[in-house]
RNA sequence: GGGCGGUUAGCUCAGUGGCGAGAGCGUCUGCCUUACAAGCAGAAGGUCGGAGGUUCAAUUCCUCCACCGCCCA
């Protein structure tokens, strides 16, 4: 094959964009449901339509499609489903982003043109991440794309929601919710992020005047209570303090009167009072603080409310009324400084909550929501997870997703937006008479419904109320959290609830690779809808990959700019060279800080491998070759024939049969504990270092035998065949990694060698099998020696500066085994080792006008030919003499200390004391070799 | 405040109760050697975070401490 046909550079681009084609148009991503293979399947993580592919994503997606493409070449029937989940907040963001533009808002459009809008908006650009996912080669069942506002989809959102009504485990009431007064929704408690440090404020310390004559027999006059959100004093309906504290007894039962306001309000006494915060007297604003309202429910206070969805101060004096809660903060401040009223203020770290999608400070605040009673669900979950039913990896994270599940609280479901899968509850105005009012949103009238409002759900639009036959029916205005219809995401893709034959086939899933930040936002809830909708855990296993950092342990952010577009570096190193760059660094539970130097090592790999294989084709002359050299080697020997090539010339093919066979080994072993990492490192190593650097070189003198013709001389046959079998065999380990440079090296191989049974793709051929017959320790102790021996020569050539003509060297050792071992092997060893000739002598006898090293229990001696600086050797000598007796000092305290030699096992002290007599003989050659040249 | 993870070469990370603790990148030296300079060959570089303990033997197991990161309240 001449160089034009194999180019001597590649490039991946078009390489990538031609596989990927050809693999889609030969239906290899697909999945049958009649297929008898045994399955596999995972569904992945639906990103938002709004979402372009980032570090995460690219990570996750390798792992799924390393993963996926290994099974299949398994003998698995496959099925990866992808999709997108709609993500209500983020894509209402975009789309009313795209309006502002136009000068409108939501409201200008009304409901229904505005999802007509945001539906536009996903068919433009929703599948842009979907595409992205392609060009990582991703092989997934493009035919069966999902979306969680697809027909079917909403179905099972619907159904799921009715269900759970009618157990009784929704149910709408008032709570104190996460409001976002920018989003204008409520948020569920994992959808608020909460600032570890907190942020610099202040405790505000103030002053509640007793009511006159209540100061108890004493001479109180003031309760002081601390602050961070002052504002929020105008909804008090109490001052609480702990039962037990003592500087309060007295006046539990007191009144104060509220500053500002002017409102009477008791002092109460509740043990969920901490006495360590602030002055050990808190205030009680049930309308705007979670504790607070369970004070105040069990106390029956009355529960204030003071703001308004935009976080405008309502229901408070004139003063402070329609103002922004920060302005209120300020105007409160400096109204309590006027009475005389703020005793003092401290600087305080503030624990804030912020929206998760924009950053805006949440405000908890009193709302009439939806919600999903949390506990009979976990516990289904906490079942399966107990029962280790569900496995982990790392395995931590089924303890910690434990304990989230037996903490785990209610479920605020309902959002404020119009984006999603809108709450399948509808109320009759005519049988609610006097339990609804009308109020106006912008331009949207949307009726508000009290909490013991008469409400019924339905699938279909109702056209009659069912109690009193009206027609006068309104729905529930909300939507349901995006996380409410992607926690059915495994069997509502598989079709549940219809008894699809998908559901059947696939379910429960295999797989579930995920980030660690939705572990309990998202794959704990799929783990409880599974268990109770379908009837069986979604997944057997849940692997947690590691999360992306940026090379100084930072998260990557996009608003902070330290974020690395994966796409960039797509293009600059390809599919191939990201997803191995990546997978390499991403070692199983420990986070991966992002370095851009490993792509590089990943391309140059796949550079490596590009001109490896060209060596492999073109050193072949045309066809006529065929895989095979395994069972070439394994029929010679069962063979009474004897072989025309002696065992010894054969050891570098047995060699690198034996190691590829344990590399298999190795890396089936690591992919099936999905060691990802381990088993790419294998292939690595195993090629680089073994085939490339050794075997390979080896070849080439043993097909120079016949001027690399192939003229039918058996060695350099059989090294042509091992080359091929070799190559072949790596490119099938390495094509899960991969997938690109590889299907294309193998089809390259494919046509210039023609015949045999290959297959239509590399994608589609069985993954490497070990074959233990081919283990070989023997060779590889023989091959270690040699490889040494050559190492030393090197060395000692490198270090004094000796030139590259070939040398003639001196081995001194006992015995016939080793002067046969490198006889044989001579013919090779001249090549790799610029070796002259081998002459032997008898261990301990010396070399003059030489370097020697030692080799295991052997030593080399190199001539020293030309100018060689004495001064350069005897510091080589001194520095491996210095070595040698630190070395010699601790194995010989080690002996010395009759307990070791006593309570360790034998084998341990003799090897001890074989390393002790090794190194005194290569400690007193040296010594001896020193005072010769002093 | 509670929990989890980490601390090993200049950087990013593997690793093992016992033979000389490894890789990639970076550094230094020599090479365009008939696949590959995105390469080949050679070399330097580590008191394995600190202090105790268990053990014949600890970088590895246990305890405490320090620092970094994450999660929950």
């Amino acid at each position: 094959m001449s160089e034009q046909q194999f180019p001597t550079s590649y490039d991946p681009k078009e390489l990538e964009e031609r596989w990927y084609r050809f693999w889609e148009e030969h239906g290899f991503f697909y999945a049958e449901v009649d297929d008898q293979r045994p399955s596999f399947c995972i569904t992945i993580p639906p990103p938002n339509v709004t979402g372009s592919l980032h570090m995460g994503h690219a990570l996750n997606h390798t792992i799924h499609d390393i993963v996926a493409r290994y099974k299949r070449m398994k003998g698995f029937n496959v099925l990866v489903v992808p999709g997108t989940d709609h993500a209500g907040i983020a894509t209402q963001v975009v789309v009313e982003k795209e309006l502002a533009k136009e000068g409108k808002t939501r409201y200008d459009l009304g409901r229904e043109k505005f999802l007509e809008r945001v539906w536009q908006w996903k068919e433009q650009y929703g599948g842009i991440i979907l595409q992205q996912m392609r060009k990582l080669g991703c092989s997934y069942d493009w035919r069966r794309e999902r979306f969680t506002m697809d027909e079917h989809y909403a179905r099972a959102v619907l159904e799921t929601f009715i269900r759970l009504w009618q157990e009784g485990l929704i149910y709408r009431g008032y709570r104190i919710v996460n409001w976002c007064p920018r989003c204008l929704t409520a948020l569920s408690d994992l959808e608020v992020e909460r600032d570890e440090e907190g942020e610099l404020g202040n405790l505000w310390f103030i002053r509640y005047p007793l009511k006159r004559d209540e100061g108890r027999g004493t001479r109180d006059e003031f309760v002081v209570v601390a602050t961070t959100r002052p504002e929020t004093m105008l909804g008090d309906t109490a001052v609480a303090v702990h039962p037990e504290d003592e500087r309060y007894k007295h006046l539990i039962g007191a009144t104060v009167i509220l500053p500002l306001v002017g409102r009477e309000i008791p002092i109460i006494a509740d043990p969920a009072v901490d006495p360590e915060f602030g002055t050990g007297a808190v205030k009680v604003t049930p309308a705007h603080d979670p504790a607070d309202f369970e004070i105040a429910e069990r106390h029956n206070l009355p529960k204030v409310l003071v703001m308004d969805d935009y976080g405008r101060m309502i229901n408070v004096p004139e003063r402070f009324n329609g103002l922004d809660r920060f302005a209120a903060r300020e105007e409160v401040v400096k109204a309590l400084q006027e009475q005389g009223l703020l005793e003092r203020v401290e600087e305080y770290k503030v624990p804030l909550g912020r929206c998760y999608r924009c950053d805006t400070v949440i405000e908890p605040i009193l709302s009439l929501q939806w919600f999903v009673q949390m506990k009979p669900l976990a516990e289904l979950a906490l079942q399966v997870i107990h029962e280790d039913k569900i496995r982990y990896l790392p395995q931590r994270f089924a303890r910690l997703t434990i304990e989230w599940l037996e903490n785990i609280k209610d479920w605020c479901i309902s959002r404020q937006i119009w984006w999603g899968h809108r709450v399948p509850i509808w109320y009759c105005l005519d049988c609610n008479g006097g339990k609804w009012e009308l109020k106006q949103w912008g331009s949207e009238e949307r009726y508000h419904f009290a909490e013991d409002a008469k409400a019924f759900a339905a699938i279909e639009t109702p056209q009659r109320c069912p109690d009193c036959s009206s027609t006068n029916l309104v729905q529930d205005p909300d939507v349901l959290d995006t996380w409410f219809s992607s926690a059915i995401w495994p069997h509502a893709v598989l079709g549940w609830p219809d008894d699809a034959p998908e559901l059947r086939k696939f379910y429960p899933t295999d797989l579930m690779i995920t980030a660690r930040d939705i572990l309990y936002l998202w794959v704990a809830r799929m783990v409880m809808t599974g268990v109770k909708f379908a009837g069986d855990i979604p997944f057997r296993t849940v692997y947690v990959h590691p999360t992306v950092l940026t090379r100084e342990g930072k998260r990557m952010s996009k608003s902070l700019g330290t974020g690395i577009d994966p796409l960039d570096l797509l293009d600059k190193y390809g599919a191939d060279g990201l997803r191995f760059g990546l997978i390499v660094q991403a070692e199983a539970g420990q986070d991966l800080r992002f370095h851009e130097e490993r792509l590089e090592m990943a391309r140059n790999f796949g550079k490596k491998l590009w001109n490896a294989a060209r060596f492999v084709v073109t050193a072949f002359g045309t066809g006529g070759w065929e895989l095979g050299a395994k069972d070439w080697i394994l029929a010679k020997e069962k063979s009474s024939q004897q072989p025309q090539v002696s065992n010894l010339r054969l050891l570098p093919v047995r060699w690198i049969l034996s190691r590829l066979h344990k590399t298999i080994a190795q890396v089936n072993e690591a992919m099936d504990d999905y060691e990802l990492a381990d088993a790419a490192k294998a292939i690595y190593n195993f090629v680089w270092d073994e085939f490339c650097d050794w075997f390979v070189e080896i070849s080439k003198p043993a097909m120079q035998r016949d001027g690399g013709r192939g003229t039918g001389d058996e060695l350099s046959e059989i090294y042509r065949r091992t080359l091929v079998t070799v190559l072949e065999t790596s490119l099938r380990l390495l094509h899960p990694f991969m997938p690109f440079v590889t299907e294309e090296l193998w089809q390259r191989l494919k046509g210039a060698l023609g015949t045999g049974d290959w297959g239509p793709a590399l994608m589609v051929a069985n993954y490497p099998e070990v074959d233990e017959r081919l283990f070989d320790d023997d060779a590889e102790k023989r091959m270690a020696f040699l490889i040494e021996l050559v190492k030393r020569v090197r060395s000692i050539r490198a270090d004094l500066g000796i030139p590259t003509a070939k040398v003639d060297i001196v081995l001194a050792c006992d015995g016939e085994e080793i002067p046969q071992l490198v006889s044989e092997n001579l013919w090779w060893l001249q090549f790799v080792g610029r070796i002259n000739d081998v002459k032997f002598i008898r261990f301990g006898e010396t070399v003059p006008q030489a370097v020697s090293e030692l080799v295991n229990s052997a030593e080399v001696f190199v001539p020293l030919t030309g100018v060689v600086d004495i001064s350069k050797l005897r510091e080589r000598w001194q520095k491996r003499i210095g070595e040698l007796k630190k070395e010699l000092e601790r194995v010989q305290t080690r002996l010395s200390n009759p307990q070791f030699v006593e309570r360790a096992p034998d084998e341990v002290v003799e090897a001890e004391r074989k390393r002790l007599a090794e190194l005194q003989a290569q400690f007193e050659t040296l010594q001896r070799r020193l005072q010769s040249i002093a």
